[in-house]
DNA sequence: AAACTTGTAACGTTACGCGTAACATGATAG
DNA sequence: CTATCATGTTACGCGTAACGTTACAAGTTT
């Protein structure tokens, strides 16, 4: 299919354009969003994924949406399911 | 926050809209899609979310865009993650 | 009646999100 | 130099979830 280049970890955007910027340490960041640093610095290293949870923490404490930051999660695991090539037969397909 | 209405489940719009109109059994659409037949029945039936290795195989099969399936659940489970209203601070805040 | 469809329960495997506790390292403050 | 802080990471545990196979009861079709 569409061979695409993968896709921008969340935690990366969310470290890059959000955390630095704002000079905030990962400890302190952590405490805001009202999780454990462990989580945190897992989903920031793209260790973890980003939860619909965090999504939402992450678009209360920054005023964006929480869309902006599940659909990055969402584009990136489809590329790693599309990667996976599961073989299927078309629905509309007449016979086999 | 903004208390939209639930969002429609997107195993409720495979079934209603592709499914049903091809005039597909259930297992007939499992096999097509080679998953077991319980796995589609928990998604039709609404027991189960929409994976995204599942949205890759319905996009494969229908000629349609995994996002467009894979959103409509991301969009689900933030409706449901927003229910929980987890608490956090502003990021940008200068003190506590 | 025989064949098929469907929902669902039971059981097991694998994976993951999140928390606490703890340790080693590197950097900063005093 | 030393005490404190930040960070990454590992070990455990807990709960949830996706998927598969097997199997059964109930309803539908042929």
């Amino acid at each position: 299919m569409i061979g695409k280049r993968k896709p921008t970890h969340p935690g990366e955007v969310l470290s890059e354009d959000v955390i630095k910027p704002l000079g905030l340490t990962v400890t302190e960041a952590a405490k805001r969003l009202r999780v454990s640093r462990k989580t945190l610095s897992a989903l920031l290293n793209g260790r973890a994924s980003l939860s619909p949870e965090m999504a939402v923490r992450i678009a209360k404490a920054t005023n964006t949406s929480p869309e902006s930051w599940l659909y990055m999660q969402a584009k990136l695991d489809l590329w790693i399911a599309a990667k996976k090539s599961p073989k299927v037969q078309d629905l509309k397909a007449i016979a086999v």
